[in-house]
DNA sequence: ACCCGTGTTGTTGTGCACAACATAAGAAAA
DNA sequence: TTTTCTTATGTTGTGCACAACAACACGGGT
């Protein structure tokens, strides 16, 4: 059972009781679409309905609300008499995903950008160090929740509400490819160091950007970023899908 | 009771009897999103879950299902002890979801276009053709229609699924401003051939596009067309929102 | 040994009754 | 007359029992 960490304290306080219907729902789903990008629950995995009621201490009912949600959004698939299974991603059909992204990336910078002020630059400062931290720990749990804070406070720069919910989803599709792929291969120790300092530099220059209030320039070098983590990811994938294969002579992506 | 036309003869048959829960979801979805954009629910209607049950021949139980979906993509806001309300939307609003309809629809000819063989030629040879037809008619519920009908063809034009998915989206949220401010017109007559002739014009531009194979400028008209449609609509709505006010001295937008 | 039909089990989908909630109307008091 | 509290009414949200459906195991036949 993994540890809950309040990300988006939103709506009336987030207090464990007391909370209305609408609360219940947001809850829910917010933890259940944690759980999937974090693979708390694995591609292929069936999930059952009423252990998720009783965990949350609901009856069926809201909780298949939640998952219809989901299932809107390509994180699960319900299927009568079989059961609800979270959507298995191959990097292939990812490519459509990374190559809209991209773009989404850039529009970031460009459309409707919000006015930079001190508090949003010291967010990204806070952050930057916390990033900073944590390159030494090697927790890819801690990593991918570092990033997924990293990628909201990024989506906050555009004000075009449209493409922050866009940009979401789609994050939220892809993100877990990155861990999946990951504990996959041989060299997941050095591959994971490799994605620390790289990501490390990547909030370190749109950091810099955004302290110049340069949001176009921010978003080209999200936008790269992304570009060139797809790139690993797949030539990662490529290369040593299978963990006991023979070793291959290249080391797929290592240090720069 | 709005006519059914089967836009979408999908999965199965399309048959009305003997459908299965899949079945069944996906017609009352694309029923009620259809009605929402034709507006034959108006923006601020309430919509009782019963009446819809009993209309569909089903229970509360799937409809709700529909409603969460239509929800999660911005037509519909449930209220705990108040309804089910259609969004409304405003022409502020929804700029900036034309911000970014402007740039997909410019990334569906960039990104993996698909093979252009004869058959697709000879969908937009007749659906252009359809469009010339129904010029003379001047029904504007069959203009949307027509409008849907050749979007869903456009964007067929990129393989890239989650792009189809997020321009679809984004064409459902922002359809019904066009009948909404139109209807709110003066010079309704008037301006509704415009839109027709213009429509007409960019089938036409699109279609030869296509039949070069040159999706590329396929995406650049349709994105400058979308562009203008907006401006359009908004025009119309700053100058003539009140159909019974005094009249303006200039014309709002006009044939050309 | 293999194949096919059948029952058994487990899951999601549906229907219905009730609770939670919001709104508006009405009555009582100032 | 105005205000405020109470009550009535209508809606969505929830819980639970059952139907529909799919996968699996088992047994009888070949």
């Amino acid at each position: 059972m993994p540890e809950e960490l309040s990300l988006a304290a939103s709506t009336t306080g987030a207090r464990p009781a007391d909370e209305g219907a609408r609360g219940r729902f947001d809850r829910i789903y917010q933890t259940l679409r944690r759980r999937i990008c974090l693979l708390d629950y694995a591609p292929d995995e069936r999930l059952r309905e009423e252990d998720l009621a009783e965990e949350f201490g609901v009856s069926r009912t809201p909780v298949r609300r939640v998952l219809v949600k989901l299932e809107a959004e390509g994180l699960l698939r319900s299927v009568h008499g079989v059961g609800t299974i979270v959507t298995d991603i191959e990097v292939g059909a990812l490519a459509q995903v990374y190559e809209l992204r991209v773009e989404l990336a850039e529009l970031v910078g460009k459309l409707s950008p919000v006015p930079v002020d001190d508090a949003l630059k010291a967010r990204f400062r806070e952050i930057r160090q916390r990033c900073d931290s944590m390159v030494r720990k090697s927790d890819p749990r801690e990593f991918a929740r570092i990033n997924m804070e990293f990628f909201h406070l990024f989506n906050s720069l555009t004000s075009n509400e449209p493409l922050r919910l866009v940009s979401e989803r789609l994050y939220y599709q892809t993100t877990r490819i990155w861990l999946k792929t990951a504990s996959r291969l041989r060299e997941y120790e050095q591959l994971l160091n490799n994605e620390f300092v790289i990501f490390q530099r990547e909030v370190a220059d749109i950091t810099e950007a955004v302290e110049q209030g340069d949001l176009v320039a921010a978003g080209h070098v999200r936008r790269a970023h992304i570009s060139m983590s797809f790139s690993r990811i797949r030539q990662a994938s490529e290369s040593g899908t299978r963990r006991d294969d023979k070793p291959t002579g290249s080391a797929p992506p290592a240090h720069a």
